[in-house]
DNA sequence: ACCTGAACACCGTTCAAGT
DNA sequence: ACCTGAACACCGTTCAAGT
């Protein structure tokens, strides 16, 4: 079948196919791939640029989905709405989470999120010097709890005695809804982190 | 060549070339590893299950050699060495960061590092409730940061112009020192959200 | 007990050949 | 322009055969 009068492929076509071969809990690849769609594997290179390439558009394609319009609002409030947006992300897609982690950021839509982060750090009184070390702290915050979505169900399995760990393994929850909780004190330790810091660089309006 | 007098290969000695073949950047796998030992790759499963159990193994060395003696002191003092200790191992290791996210811990040595932070937590006065969250905090905040390590020179690519990115990018640091610097900010933003959280569900004493 | 070599079911990528 | 099939250099794991 060479050439068929109508392509069968084109990028879109696999962007949705192997968002659904992630969400779907097998192994991402690009032969895996292929066999998906029905065609072989190294026709997916007269489309794309190879498997980081593909990992790339479907990382632009789901930050487009969950972020509808740009937010706005106070520095606390974009914060908070970024890292929530992804989380939800990460949470509905788990898997995608491993096959991003250190590779380079060149999506327009997701750099355009960044962006207004930063630009709402600065605008908030944050030092200009820190503002992009504050960002990354976010970045890795967001990655870490994504990671943690995607980890199994248990992190920590204690064969011998623990003092306190194994104990509170078993008292608390266990799963999404302890990955949750964690989540949700993070998220306000690192809120609280930041009011501090910020306080300390801006000493409060003197008015006051 | 088969079976040896006196065997080629122990836990010991794969452990040792694994970690080698980490640190030298090729990329790590059990037919890599073996070509390094002079062996087939077959020959490993006589003294290792696979290819996990070997990254295992050799995160247990690394956590042991990085933590000498188990830390004493405040909450504070143990959560801040603990993610120190582990910032330095990832920093000295930085190709093992991606190969152990989501594997669930099984060392021994690793696993009494984490009892150590609950138990300091518990004791610090940090609801019990939380204490296995903010474990998970912390790993989340040191993974992050470990895998930042691990990443490309450059994180974000902007290819249009952006408001604040893109020349906070050109004006800081890049590379190990932009990462330091991230580090830094990130384990301030840390402490004071802890210190923060504890305030707020243990208020101060009432003496004062 | 320990190592090999062959086998199996995979990878990602390139490229000449076909229409 | 677009798809195929073969080729290349890899993966991780199993297992019968050899000493």
């Amino acid at each position: 079948m060479p050439r068929p009068r109508q392509a069968l492929l084109s990028p879109d076509v696999i962007a949705d196919a192997a968002m659904a071969l992630i969400d779907s809990g097998s192994p991402f690849g690009v032969n895996a791939l292929a066999r998906r769609l029905g065609v072989t594997a190294s026709s997916l290179y007269h489309h794309v640029d190879g498997h980081d390439a593909i990992i790339e558009l479907v990382r632009g394609r789901l930050v487009r989905r969950y972020t509808p319009d740009l937010p706005r609002g106070t520095w606390e409030e974009i914060v908070e709405r970024t890292v929530r947006l992804q989380r939800a992300m990460y949470a509905g897609h788990p898997a995608l989470v491993p096959l991003i982690v250190g590779k380079t950021i060149t999506d327009e839509g997701v750099i355009e999120q960044y962006d207004v982060l930063a630009t709402a750090l600065v605008e908030g009184g944050f030092p200009r010097a820190d503002v992009l070390s504050i960002v990354a702290v976010i970045d890795s915050f967001a990655l870490g709890f994504g990671l943690d979505l995607a980890s199994p169900e248990n992190i920590w399995e204690p064969e011998n005695d623990t003092r306190t760990l194994g104990a509170l393994i078993a008292d608390g929850p266990s799963g999404r809804e302890r990955s949750d909780r964690a989540f949700e004190v993070g998220l306000a330790v690192l809120l609280d982190g930041l009011r501090s810091r910020l306080a300390a660089s801006a000493p409060p309006d003197p008015e006051h």
